[in-house]
DNA sequence: AAAAAAC
């Protein structure tokens, strides 16, 4: 097995609550030199290293094994920001024009009225050229509802479905809005007073939206930061000072650097929570309080609060309403909490021990096609990638306890094709945007419906279809199996019959996740329980069908 | 019991 290169250093660990011990597994593959998938050795130069940016100074050896041999002891700076760098963007999938065919619905008092187009949302002229530029023709739903209600000042809890354009719904009018105040422009200052602060679950997932950011103020005075865990704080404190309209960041760094007293929280006119319901469950909910209650961060009458998610487990949507104006707009695009249809999903019976062999099968059969295979655990994550190396498929694996730039090459190496299969844990579940990954499989399901959701749903991205294969074990899935069932009938998909009566008779069945069963189909304010406890006028909430007749 | 997130 020479053929393989695994390293076993796991030396210098970054996240938190680092496992140890069990540097065997730490498969790091990404089998070396011998194959040469998709692309020598380019990729090397640019992204890795500008996403790579402030992991490391110097004198860190990047991985060797380029078919060049070179090794790369020092990373110059990235280059001033290059164009077609900053603007790079897939083609929409020949599904897109049928987001127009999906029913809208918004709720709360007197919405504003929905674009058609992206001239309607008068954005002023360099963000008309950066949108153009990024290849954005037609706007998606959550577009074309969200990017008004935002302009109009409103408050906003949109649920769309996965790959839709959440992020740019929410960055044009926020952008828009700094532009035409001219308030925002850059420049040093031991102390930043940023106009808006985004934060999301995960560091992987911020380090996209900031990208979003940076490609739509390509060219304006806004300038965007993004701050994160596992890179040199030192670094991310520079990177703020030097100037920071939007800062975007995971909860943690954030809180540290607002901490340290480097930003200053009363300029604040917009607050963004992606991946909404993740950031109010229980392990965020302490972080966003903290946040809402910093020092200087203005109250919720005094900021435009925006919160954007693909699932909205009711108990959470009560929560959020405590962060939100009390007229906020609920925007549902589709069913809250469904699947996004163009995704293939297929849910295969398995027993634990048939798993690995039926993945292996799988793989063979879908060949250098991009999958992603999520796993239960950290550990069992390091154990399948382990194996799939030695079975040579050409793998590697994110999960927390790996180091910070392990995990960004990781990505890296996926995106570029050169480990067309990538084995995670739920850190890559949400809101990671990456072209042409055809599959997903659910080696293990989780146990929570939206997770499923969301992790589906890194497929079939901005109108382009995909494909989700599920390993059913009726040992441990089977409290899944009713929501299971609802969320398959509510894409459209085959419904297989023994997963319907595994269904039915695990009815009223004890540990039954409660999670797991009920969805938002709707606003919770038009339950009577949120109608007694919170809202003092009723809401008024308009249906909308496809496409315009939105008047 | 697990995953994520600051040092």
């Amino acid at each position: 097995m020479e053929l393989l290169s695994f390293k076993s250093d796991f030396s210098g660990r970054g996240g938190r609550g680092a496992s140890g011990g069990r540097g065997a597994f730490r498969q790091d593959g990404d089998i070396e030199g011998r194959r040469s998938f998709g692309g020598g050795d380019w990729y090397r130069g640019r992204d890795e290293e500008v996403f790579s940016r402030g992991l490391q100074k110097d004198g860190e050896e990047k991985e060797g094994g380029t078919s060049a041999g070179a090794k790369v002891s020092y990373i110059p700076p990235p280059p001033p920001e290059e164009e077609n760098a900053v603007f790079a963007h897939y083609a929409t999938g020949v599904n897109f024009d049928k987001y127009d065919d999906i029913l809208v619905d918004v709720s709360g008092s007197n919405p504003p009225k929905a674009i058609m187009t992206f001239e309607e949302a008068q954005l002023c002229e360099t963000l008309n050229r950066n949108v153009a530029k990024s290849g954005y023709e037609k706007p998606t739903p959550v577009q074309k509802h969200g990017i008004p209600i935002i302009s109009a000042g409103r408050d906003l809890m949109a649920c769309a479905q996965t790959g839709s354009g959440k992020t740019a719904a929410f960055l044009l009018p926020i952008l828009q809005h700094l532009m035409s105040n001219a308030a925002a422009s850059s420049k040093f200052s031991e102390v930043q007073e940023p106009e808006v602060i985004i934060v999301a679950p995960t560091r992987e997932l911020i380090y996209q939206i900031y990208l979003e950011a940076r490609k739509f103020a390509y060219g304006t005075c806004v300038r965007p930061v993004v701050v994160y865990g596992g890179t040199n704080t030192g670094f991310s404190i520079r990177e703020v000072l030097k100037g920071c309209n939007i800062l975007c960041g995971t909860p943690g760094r954030l809180l540290d650097i607002i901490g340290r007293g480097k930003v200053e929280l009363s300029k604040v006119r917009y607050l963004v929570l992606d991946e909404a319901d993740r950031m109010l469950d229980m392990g965020f909910e302490p972080d966003m309080r903290k946040l809402v209650n910093s020092s200087g961060m203005p109250s919720k009458e005094e900021r435009q609060t925006l919160m954007f998610s693909a699932t909205y487990p009711e108990d959470i949507q009560r929560l959020a309403a405590c962060f939100l104006k009390v007229d906020y707009l609920f925007l549902a695009v589709g069913v809250v909490g469904g699947a996004c249809s163009d995704i293939k999903q297929l849910i295969l019976q398995v027993t634990k021990y048939s798993k690995r062999e039926k993945l292996l099968e799988l793989l063979k059969t879908t060949g250098a096609e991009r999958t992603i295979v999520f796993v239960e655990t950290k550990r069992y994550a390091d154990f399948i990638a382990t194996f799939l190396c030695q079975e040579d498929v050409p793998t590697t694996s994110i999960h927390g306890d790996r180091e910070q730039r392990e995990r960004e090459k990781a990505l890296s190496y996926f995106r570029t094709g050169r480990c067309p299969v990538l084995v995670a844990t739920s850190v890559a579940a949400r809101g990671l945007d990456m072209e042409h990954v055809q599959h997903v499989v659910n080696f293990d399901l989780p146990k929570d419906i939206d997770e499923y959701v969301h992790r589906i749903g890194r497929t079939g991205r901005c109108g382009n279809t995909g494909r989700a294969v599920s390993f059913f074990d009726p040992q441990s899935d089977t409290p899944l199996a009713r929501s299971l069932v609802k969320v398959l009938s509510g894409a459209q998909q085959e419904v297989p019959s023994w997963l319907e009566e595994i269904a039915f008779s695990a009815h009223g069945t004890s540990g039954f996740n409660p999670r797991g069963e009920v969805f938002a189909s709707t606003d919770t304010r038009r339950g009577a329980s949120f109608l007694k406890d919170h809202t003092p006028q009723p809401s008024q909430s308009t249906a909308v069908g496809p496409d315009e007749d939105w008047d």
